[in-house]
RNA sequence: GCCCGCUUGGCGGAACCGGUAGACGCAGCGGACUUAAAAUCCGCUUUCCGAAAGGAAGUGGGGGUUCAAGUCCCUCAGCGGGCACCA
């Protein structure tokens, strides 16, 4: 590397010390200023940092820093989401303990961030795999039981057999593990759950007072809420008392039912297979076909006609029951009524078993008699026909009709369903927070009794066997009953590691409390002002954090519902792919570039062919390692280049051309300071009286930047104030001092360049800020402020449209009259030659834009 | 299948409420400095015609609204994302 005037080498460091020692970033308690609680989703500790990492919280500590110097007392934490079962693959494939391998991993990455310069609050650094942190977590978890947000249910489960755990169907993508990949299948386990889909309603409407929240986030909780406003309505069973009762939303097309279909799961179904062997075959095959998407993007709709009638409400018909394949259990009853007409499955189903096909809702262009359905139902809007006393109405009506009436009956309600299932977080591992629950022969459950809290892992451990190493420790599980003292048994089941995600944002307020969590410094923190991490949370986390921060509220912690006023979500890190003759994939280091482009292996020459720019992950070997950058460039660049050209929620492509190009700005700006200090001004000499032209127009130029540097922060554009400070930069590096007040300008022009640029390169400023002659930190600097009369220009320069073409341009006063306007416009030659003989007809003038005279 | 988003130079992208398309960066080309290279500095860079002045075309395709459309409406296509037998 070339010699560099700026060696961040050696200033990183030193400020990074600086910084330390003055405890810049410590957050204190209320003082006066308005707070800003910044947050960027906390990092599972992997072992390494990795680009995503980098881009995040280079996001997050432009926010941080920029809402420091606007003067909020901010608090802006980090720690780590430390429970999970990488930790224990690790324990099985390198015989270390997990717990060795998490905090390792942990003082790895506390180290690389901390070279990152961020300004976090480190004092107050957790780990939820701390007894210290989750053992608050199980008071939760039995205040919550107390509060009956926690069931027991024997259910059908997703189970991984490669993880050998349960999964919630949030962690089920694909019909596979989030995490193994493998094919999910279904087990029946008795396993806690939070009882979410309580407030299903509530998560769903206050969606909408989440202004500050990506919309797409925002439908995507919404959509998977699923809120259904339809009703239950109960059949009657030709031969029995019992009645079969369906969920459905399309009660409007009852006359359209040709036939009954229930899930292979229901209970009349295994009641009736204990007669007849031929349709407990028929579940059995069902159970046996998967949830994958290519069994059911291949899955032929099946039935097996039991012989059951039930008797249609309104004309009387026996409608044949089934059991249907594709009827899911844990969706509304587990039951339907079908309508072949206007839903496709059912229609897909009754064209296989050769039932009836009443079209009910006839579209407003068809006529009743003559409209037929084909292959496709109709699911269209229209009028009722075929309906008996529904016939002529509107779909909305015939709802309301159809509601009505079987209301009236006794034989149906109308309900609200949701998609939502209540969140299954029992989890058969080891590393993760034990379930403070003991199971006694006498007594049942019992929560362990806050004074027994925590419990606490034990620490030896094996991975030999398959299963829950908790399970199979030889002491642990058996403990007295904490009520009655006969022997027991504790649960050896851990919670979901996204249970810990769930509340960590509200332990960083008062992270040492002896309490989960302190009602007033919570109640002063929260809510997180600014939140920022990847979309992949867009369900997951997020949607469990907003049920938990509601659960808390019953429970007396706090006196909110939603955790995060602000969201943001980035988009990734990308980088080309490579591929050798032999379909390997090739690491970037491993390939160079042709003058004309095209890509070589660099060991052999052979061609690589050329993958398109992809998340980087280290299978298809196109990762860059933040650490090799950040040694080979600095943090300042990395963080620089992280947030230059690509808008933030987009994907950013990580290139090689770019970092360089972004340090050589940073060297760059540290020459500009460098060659200019000399000459200027002590820092707060007082303005002059009058500028030159020259420095003035710098002075626009510095206050505009100020303006739009501002603007596009507070919006998240940070690619456009990368793109305001480079042109800040270019005006700076072009200005030539004369005098006095020119040198004046120009340290005013610096010491804004310097403090625009400190949230995004905080070493690069400290370092300037110094030179430029300051004692304190340019972290404790305040924001500049632009004056208002410099940001706007006093000439302007209009376009001149002639029947909507650009014609000419005008430079003109601010505000000029219209008829000034008008006739410098048709005073210009170019507009003439354009208007030719025509007349003019129309002459719109928009002040300070635009001209457009319409001739003909 | 349903829902959502995106599509602008060689590349990443900018363009506020419909008002001068291509800011800024990367790459490229030319020049200065240098014995030379690197670094740095200056200039050019949407395409086509033209020596220039200037003109024509142009924001995925087609259509529409408007004095004026990258921006609004309709439609088609491609890419990406979410959900997925949800009754």
């Amino acid at each position: 590397m070339a010699r560099e005037r700026y060696n961040f080498r050696e200033a990183e460091p030193r400020w990074q010390k600086a910084w330390e020692e003055a405890g810049s970033f410590e957050a204190g308690p209320a003082d006066g200023r308005p707070k800003a609680y910044v947050l960027e989703m906390f990092p599972y500790p992997s072992g390494r940092i990795h680009m995503g990492h980098v881009r995040n919280y280079a996001m997050g500590d432009l926010v941080a820093r920029y809402k420091r110097a606007r003067g909020f007392n901010v608090l802006h934490p980090m720690g780590w989401d430390a429970f999970g079962l990488p930790a224990e693959n690790a324990a099985m494939a390198k015989k270390i303990h997990p717990g060795q391998w998490t905090y390792d991993n942990i003082a790895t990455m506390r180290r690389q961030l901390k070279t990152m310069g961020l300004s976090l609050d480190w004092s107050r650094e957790i780990a939820t795999c701390h007894p210290g942190y989750y053992r608050h977590q199980q008071k939760l978890f039995t205040d919550f039981m107390k509060a009956g947000l926690v069931d027991r249910k024997e259910a059908w489960v997703n189970w991984d057999p490669v993880d050998m755990t349960v999964l919630a169907n949030e962690q089920v993508v694909d019909g596979k593990g989030w995490r193994s990949g493998a094919p999910v299948e279904k087990k029946k386990l008795s396993q806690w759950v939070f009882r979410i889909t309580e407030f299903a309603d509530e998560l769903t409407d206050a969606l909408d007072g989440l202004e500050r929240w990506p919309d797409k986030v925002r439908l995507m909780q919404k959509n998977w809420i699923g809120r259904s406003e339809g009703m239950r309505m109960r059949f009657a069973l030709a031969g029995r008392q019992d009645e079969l009762e369906v969920f459905t939303t399309r009660h409007d097309t009852i006359f359209g039912a040709s036939f009954m279909a229930i899930s292979p799961e229901h209970p009349l179904a295994a009641e009736l297979a204990a007669d007849d062997s031929d349709l407990a075959a028929f579940i059995a095959e069902c159970q046996r076909m998967g949830t994958s998407e290519e069994v059911i993007e291949r899955a032929e709709k099946l039935g097996y006609d039991t012989g059951l009638y039930a008797i249609h409400p309104f004309d009387g018909r026996k409608l044949h029951v089934y059991v249907a394949n594709f009827v899911l259990m844990d969706y509304g009853t587990g039951a339907i009524f079908g309508c072949p007409a206007h839903d496709q499955r059912d229609l897909d189903f009754a064209r296989k078993y050769g039932l009836a096909v009443f079209p009910v809702v006839i579209p407003e262009d068809a006529d009743v008699t003559t409209f037929k359905v084909g292959e496709e139902a109709y699911k269209g809007d229209g009028r009722i026909g075929n309906s008996d006393f529904l016939d002529g109405l509107t779909v909305e009506e015939a709802k309301a009709e159809v509601a009505n009436r079987l209301e009236a009956m006794g034989r149906g309600t109308r309900t609200v369903n949701y998609r939502l299932r209540d969140w299954g977080v029992s989890r058969q591992r080891y590393w993760g927070c034990p379930i403070p629950v003991v199971h006694c022969p006498s007594c049942g459950i019992v929560p362990v009794p806050d004074e027994q809290l925590p419990v606490e892992l034990p620490q030896d451990v094996t991975f030999e066997r398959p299963g829950n190493p908790l399970d199979h420790h030889p002491t642990w599980k058996h403990v007295a009953c904490p009520t009655c003292g006969k022997d027991a048994l504790r649960d050896t089941d851990t919670l979901d590691t996204f249970v810990d995600s769930s509340w960590y944002f509200l332990r960083f307020c008062s992270p040492r409390d002896d309490a989960p969590m302190d009602k007033d410094t919570v109640g002063y923190w929260m809510p997180v002002d600014q939140y920022i991490g990847g979309v992949e949370h867009a369900v997951l986390h997020l949607l469990y954090s907003r049920f938990f921060v509601r659960g808390l509220r019953r429970c007396g912690y706090l006196d909110f519902d939603e955790p995060f006023a602000g969201l943001f979500t980035q988009g990734m890190v990308t980088h080309e792919t490579y591929r050798g003759a032999d379909g390997s994939w090739l690491e970037p280091s491993e390939v160079e570039r042709d003058g004309d482009g095209t890509v070589r292996a660099l060991a052999g020459g052979a061609p690589v062919t050329l993958g398109r720019s992809e998340k980087m992950s280290k299978s298809k070997k196109n990762v860059v390692d933040p650490e090799r950058i950040i040694a080979e460039y600095g943090a300042d660049t990395a963080r620089w280049f992280m947030l230059s050209d690509s808008p933030p929620e987009r994907d950013l492509e990580w290139t090689d051309a770019g970092v360089a190009g972004a340090h050589r700005f940073v060297q760059r700006l540290a020459r500009m300071v460098g060659d200019a200090v000399e000459d200027l001004p002590a820092p707060g000499s007082p303005m002059p009286a009058s500028f030159g032209e020259a420095a003035n127009t710098l002075r626009g130029a510095v206050h505009k930047a100020i303006d739009g540097v501002t603007a596009d922060i507070e919006a998240f554009h940070f690619n456009r104030s990368v793109a305001r400070i480079h042109e800040l930069a270019n005006a700076v590096g072009g200005f030539a001092p004369a005098d006095a007040a020119d040198r004046w300008a120009q340290r005013e022009a610096l010491e804004s360049l310097v403090l625009l640029v400190n949230p995004m390169m905080p070493h690069l400023a400290e370092e300037m800020w110094r030179e430029l002659g300051h004692g304190g930190l340019a972290a404790d600097a305040p924001w500049p402020v632009a004056d208002p009369a410099l940001v706007v220009e006093d000439t302007v320069t209009l376009g001149v449209q002639v029947n909507g073409k650009m014609r000419a341009k005008l430079a003109m006063a601010r505000d000029a009259s219209r008829e000034a306007v008008e006739a410098a416009a048709l005073a210009d030659e170019n507009v003439q030659r354009a208007i030719g003989d025509q007349s003019v007809r129309k002459f719109i003038v928009v002040p300070n834009k635009i001209v457009n005279i319409v001739a003909g």
